[in-house]
DNA sequence: TAAATTAGCTTACAGATGTACGCTCAACTT
DNA sequence: AAGTTGAGCGTACATCTGTAAGCTAATTTA
């Protein structure tokens, strides 16, 4: 049981992660905010900042972390959609522009802090990343029978294709967005069948 | 000829293009200049600077072009090797890696504002990867007979693949640099297989 | 040769930033 | 009940930023 002091702590740390959620838009990159600006828009002294993290970084790290979070959230929302059955690819790339719909700006920090200049946080980012690729080489490795570095490779495509189509449905319309998807479908069907292609070529000699 | 002012003046403007591609690193991007700091590396007063360029922007603009010049360029090199035959896709990854080792901070400044927060930075380096991807689509739609949709599909994949792949390859040791060519291009003969997997079944009906 | 132009400089200023220090007072512990 | 803890605050400071104003001296133009 928490403490009303404990409680009240937690809420002003939650309007803290907020207030830098809230801040990030196409325009505006977690790098770019200031410690000052984050505790204005939290309504707390900017020295108050200090009582719930060591410095900016440490924030944006919590906020990766939370990116993870939906990210595996997604994982499991796909999968469960999959088992009624229907294309895999679809579903997956429909549920992916879902959840990115409805949480622009935690895919805002993942995508961009990705590529950007801090080894923590690409790091960070890369890590959850990498179970999205590993669990996706593993599920293709045995229901389709890949080799391992087949898959893996396949997996990493496709993940890539994804992401990449993701960041670039950030700042679009929802037609358009529609268009982008139906794209990023064939692609990911080229994938599929390029890897299948390419592994019978191994097994064939 | 140019008189003894305007060549003065030309050299200054190339310090300061040069002073802040040198600053371009693993931890430092662009955005994260300052004027002060561009216009002390080129060894001039913070306000001489205003001579040469309106603001940091029109800096970033114009590097932003020279990193497209490389592009074109590149292109040119990897043209001609293939011409002497072998595989187009081997001789493409492996001319990328090269030019991406010899040019890392031009390759710096297009990969991060390619997903940066400057709506006129995005625009303009998607409108030099434009550029490639519409000639790799019309290369492909002329010798393999892939249909306009599905070429431009495909050659926007193989893109998607190579800059993801070079943005991994920028903090790279060489040796891990080999590993990654090598699985790209397993990646990109996945796309071509698929694609022209897909573009035998809408022919087949 | 005289006048006009201009690249680069120095000085100056207002605003923003991160953070050190010390206070208060409500909440918790003993 | 008395004492301790700690979240949040206000003040303060050194540092950095972009850029305005005006000067100098070399080059260019007339």
């Amino acid at each position: 049981m928490m403490g009303i002091r404990a409680q009240q702590k937690e809420k002003t740390r939650r309007a803290l992660v907020d207030a830098a959620f809230n801040q990030l838009s196409a325009e505006r990159s977690f790098s770019s905010l200031s410690l000052r600006e984050v505790a204005r828009e939290a309504k707390i002294a900017p020295t108050s900042f200090y009582r719930h993290f060591k410095d900016m970084n440490e924030l944006g790290l919590t906020m990766v972390d939370e990116g993870g979070l939906t990210l595996r959230q997604m994982m499991r929302k796909g999968r469960q959609r999959a088992e009624a059955g229907g294309s895999v690819i679809r579903i997956s790339v429909d549920t992916f522009m879902e959840v990115l719909e409805s949480n622009p700006n935690v895919f805002r920090i993942l995508l961009h802090e990705r590529s950007g200049t801090s080894a923590p946080f690409r790091a960070a980012v890369a890590r959850e990343i990498e179970h999205f690729i590993s669990e996706l080489a593993h599920y293709t490795e045995a229901t389709a029978k890949r080799s391992p570095e087949l898959a893996r490779a396949q997996a990493e495509a496709l993940v890539t294709l994804v992401f990449n189509a993701g960041a670039a449905a950030l700042d679009m319309k929802r037609v358009d967005r529609k268009v982008l998807a139906d794209r990023l479908v064939i692609q990911l069907r080229m994938v599929a069948k390029g890897a299948e292609a390419l592994q019978h070529k191994m097994e064939n000699r």
